[in-house]
DNA sequence: AACCTATATAGAGAGTTGTCTATTCATTAG
DNA sequence: CTAATGAATAGACAACTCTCTATATAGGTT
């Protein structure tokens, strides 16, 4: 059911986290470093960048038929990269017929980019 | 003189360039993806977060006397992440009398912040 | 029920990265 | 000039990551 526990998720105690402030406004602790280092390094990659771009621009793609040829590399490698993704948060996945679709997730991706915010 | 031409570097002829289009609007040449990822890449350390929320916390740090000690690591390595946020553009360095000063450099993390957004 | 076929997992190997100690460089202070 | 000190570099080693091939799983299709 992928792990989407982190800052800014979904507060489900209606709390907004603090934890999404720039962070450059107050020293990180040691344990949001590594969290926030572990986010982004999920985008440290040109393949899973490729993914999340694909997906992004079609609105929603499956994952074998429309993402291994043109990312060119191999099944299982897109597979892995998306299991990642998906862990991250920044994909949402879906089975319809034979077929997984993915859709990236705004919400993620803002919470991101408001971190980097200067 | 700090390696900080890439895209959404202060772009020399004015073309103000398309490439920091949000991710998710087309999909990422291999070439963009590949620097995208490299930047993202810098960001993707605990230590060097950690540096980069210390300097724009305080406003202007100096390397030994003011981040070696709270980030726990020795000296060398703190300078290795430094120059790696140097060339990266995310921070610039002074040297004043006997110490270097850092800033971090707004723009680069707007620049990035903006790539991410959905 | 048997067979496809899309997806996921396992395991291995190559390459990359982060950290350290030891050393060098550079510049200021005396 | 010499000594001291802040910063950078060099080299080594452990840990992690990305990719692949081979194989397993799942669940539509006929």
């Amino acid at each position: 059911m992928d792990n989407v526990t982190d800052c800014c998720a979904p507060a489900g105690d209606g709390a907004p986290p603090d934890c999404c402030a720039p962070i450059v406004d107050e020293p990180l602790t040691v344990e949001r470093a590594e969290r926030l280092a572990g986010r982004f390094g999920v985008l440290a990659d040109p393949t899973r960048l490729r993914l999340l771009s694909l997906i992004g621009a079609k609105g929603e793609a499956c994952a074998a038929c429309e993402m291994v040829e043109p990312l060119g590399v191999s099944q299982p490698t897109v597979s892995h990269h998306l299991k990642i993704l998906r862990q991250a948060g920044l994909v949402v996945s879906e089975k319809r017929g034979r077929w997984v679709y993915y859709r990236t997730v705004a919400q993620r991706l803002a919470a991101l980019s408001r971190i980097l915010q200067a």
